[in-house]
DNA sequence: ACCTGAACACCGTTCAAGT
DNA sequence: ACCTGAACACCGTTCAAGT
């Protein structure tokens, strides 16, 4: 039985479950899949176009919420459900940085989501800045959260030592990031409105 | 003459500018120092350790705004200055994001940092959020200000066309990099003064 | 104290050749 | 259409050995 692109990127996401960016080689990949490296090359034209096709993938599995409640509930929705998806998959951050978001799936949250800021009020001529601090806000968060969810208790004491001195404010601060992430959303929309690059 | 931690890191910024992240290979800083790869292990433990003195490096040349002003221009200089420090030398902020905070001039400015953060009127249990948002956000529009400047003018209206089919609004949007990074830290100063964690 | 040679265990990618 | 063997040009890291 042939190997396809989706097989291909199936097993690539099960490589970056079990161990990370760090283990997704060629030769990882082909392991899995019972082929060799050098046979990947007929189905992508090398690894950044195989990490375009994972990420797609996982865009794929974007639920969009409903259109009709009001579209700034819309947004939070969708960035909670972006965040959602980052979490799915190990070192998702990472893949999405290192491809472009030229496929159908990926097009189509950045499309969802452009209406619905523009529907919120923002300026046409912003768009691009807005989503991109947004974009940008999610990726970063999710690569913070990883990271922090991946580091042994005593090197996050350690590190907590040396910004505070006194005691472990850190812990309390980030230990419920669904809280922390809405508190970032409401931050950015806040200061998008007051900054009145909105119409209303 | 032997060499030392400081003509490495020296010779390890003279690459990066040159030929990028992707071509700082031990073997490549060696070979600019006529020394062998292996000699590199007797100064640094490896590659993260190497990447966190560069870091430190890079802010060593981190300049101070005067004490003196109200504690809210004193950030919006700092963090201009912070940017100014990573778009110094090619490639900084990957270095920054692989290597640990925690030696003299980046405790420094965190330091520095969060005092005025504090200054400014927010909570002492919101310190390490607050502080992430904005520094995630520096590094972010770092991140995305080298890989537009570093890509060539055909590609990026391909990427527009795809974005949006009517004309190069992306364009106009982000040709003035100080302007828009100004843009985003208002936003977030707004937004975090707005959502009240701040005190006055 | 500082450096090297040689090796180990990897990478991504190409390409003629196989079926 | 799909895969392989073999090679090319690299990586980071270790370690006994040299001076």
């Amino acid at each position: 039985m042939a190997v396809s692109k989706e097989t291909i990127v199936e097993a690539s996401i099960k490589i970056l479950n079990r161990d990370g960016i760090e283990g997704l080689s060629m030769r990882a990949i082909a392991k899995e899949l019972n082929i060799k490296a050098a046979s990947l090359y007929w189905h992508f034209s090398g690894k950044l176009d195989l990490y375009g096709a994972i990420a797609e993938c996982l865009c794929s599995y974007y639920e969009m919420p409903e259109e009709s409640c009001n579209p700034k509930d819309y947004l939070v929705l969708s960035y909670r459900a972006y965040r959602a998806i980052l979490l799915s998959t190990r070192d998702s951050v990472p893949v999405l940085e290192n491809s472009i978001p030229n496929t159908p799936h990926r097009l189509e949250i950045i499309n969802a989501i452009s209406k619905a800021l523009l529907k919120v009020g923002f300026k046409e001529e912003n768009l691009m800045t807005v989503s991109n601090l947004l974009n940008n806000y999610v990726l970063s968060f999710v690569a913070d959260e990883c990271r922090f969810k991946n580091t042994p208790l005593d090197k996050i004491q350690e590190l907590e030592k040396m910004f505070n001195p006194q005691d472990s404010l850190l812990l309390r601060a980030t230990n419920d990031f669904d809280e922390q992430f809405s508190f970032g959303l409401r931050v950015l929309f806040a200061g998008l409105e007051a900054v009145d690059i909105c119409a209303r």
